[in-house]
DNA sequence: AAACGCCGCAACCGCCGAGGT
DNA sequence: AACCTCGGCGGTTGCGGCGTT
């Protein structure tokens, strides 16, 4: 284990310690506390920098560290700091007792970042992001997987902009609104910040299409404020709706695999607002597991009945700041310690409730 | 069983801020 | 004010173990 020494300046060992090293270092910090740990390889007898010395002692040695697998209550502990501080390790590891910075640091990158990543979470803002799951290839893939030209691949270049994930959040957002509550959904339209947002959010997007009756892309418009008012992008809602529906059937019926769920959309708004470790670890013995986390019947009325967030604002979707962590002793349901690696992953993966085919590599994420 | 590639993690590196002179 | 020392921190490295082919 560890990195081979690279270079011995001033004579000083480096790499990994000896059983022999740690005996002493270990047995001089017991009759005499490290005090100047500059001055501590000498007196104790080692060829050593203090500042190795300081690591190993703080890192491996010290009595009160806690070795052994990270429990289901500590992982969801990182995760919820981690949401709140960032890589502000040593901040995290002072909220678990016998876990170091540098243990920490390790099982984040290890393990959990790889499985937010895995589950479609930014594991830097602890939001779902679709583009995390390249959508867009996934669906080039598929229909350039079709043996037969079912479908005109060329009719669907303008689903790369549709695609945009920022765009996709957006209707998405959109969606839940208009099934969830079609009145709410025209009560914060009125509202002219959530037409702002979503004008600014087209503007910046240089693939702006324009959405016909019948779910087809046609080349970009201009003007994209005549998309803005209330009835005509409720309309551009109920066609993307369409053609994910039809996109979704198309799938199912070529091959045979769910690559869009119809629900995902919805699921990802949901997710968004929920903590990351109910996303992650939502009990399984929830009345139905396939359906996310809120407690109310509606996350989003939840949200949108938020007393903090009277004006419900588009951008928090978009730029997605986690901005109501959930308080470290949450009563979200854990899971057994003995759980194994596996039935982690298998109840993130079936709580997110989406599959990620194997032709996707996320390795460029991480 | 040998070769290969991936993964985990201990340890190093470089930077920064606090405190002392 | 400038410099130095020290401890702390986050990022990165690369060996060794393990699984796969």
């Amino acid at each position: 284990m560890g990195r081979a020494p690279c270079c011995d300046k001033n004579g000083l060992k480096k790499g990994p310690w000896t059983p022999e090293e740690d005996h002493k270092l270990i047995t001089y910090i017991q009759l005499h506390s490290p005090g100047n740990w500059r001055n501590l390889p000498k007196n104790a007898g080692l060829q050593r920098c203090g500042k190795s010395c300081r690591l190993r002692w703080t890192n491996y040695l010290r009595p009160d560290i806690k070795r052994g697998r990270f429990s289901f209550e500590e992982e969801e502990t990182i995760i919820q700091l981690h949401s709140i501080l960032g890589n502000k390790w040593s901040a995290i590891a002072a909220r678990l007792p016998g876990r170091t910075d540098n243990e920490i640091k390790n099982y984040w990158n290890t393990h959990i970042r790889k499985r937010l990543l895995r589950n479609g979470i930014d594991p830097v803002t602890h939001t779902p992001r679709l583009d995390l799951l390249d959508l867009s290839s996934i669906l080039r893939s598929t229909l350039c997987n079709q043996s037969s030209s079912l479908l005109n691949v060329s009719n669907l270049l303008g689903t790369q902009a549709l695609l945009n994930p920022e765009l996709l959040r957006m209707v998405s957002t959109l969606l839940s609104l208009k099934q969830e509550n079609p009145e709410t959904l025209l009560q914060y339209l009125q509202q002219n910040q959530l037409c702002n947002s979503i004008d600014t959010q087209l503007q910046n997007n240089q693939n702006i299409m324009q959405l016909n009756d019948h779910h087809q892309f046609q080349t970009p418009v201009s003007d994209v404020s005549s998309l803005l008012n209330q009835t005509q992008f409720m309309q551009a809602a109920n066609n993307v709706e369409g053609l994910f529906s039809d996109m979704t059937n198309f799938s199912c019926q070529n091959s045979q695999e769910n690559l869009i769920p119809s629900n995902l959309m919805n699921q990802a708004f949901v997710s968004q607002q929920a903590p990351i470790n109910q996303v992650l670890y939502s009990s399984p013995s929830s009345s139905n597991p396939t359906v996310p986390v809120p407690s109310e019947s509606s996350s989003l009325q939840s949200v949108l009945n938020n007393g903090n967030q009277n004006n419900f604002n588009f951008d928090s979707v978009i730029s997605t700041p986690l901005s109501s962590p959930t308080p470290l002793n949450s009563s979200s349901t854990y899971l057994n310690n003995s759980s194994t690696e596996d039935e982690r992953e298998s109840y993130c993966s079936s709580f997110l409730k989406f599959e990620i085919p194997e032709s996707l590599d996320i390795s460029d994420f991480m």
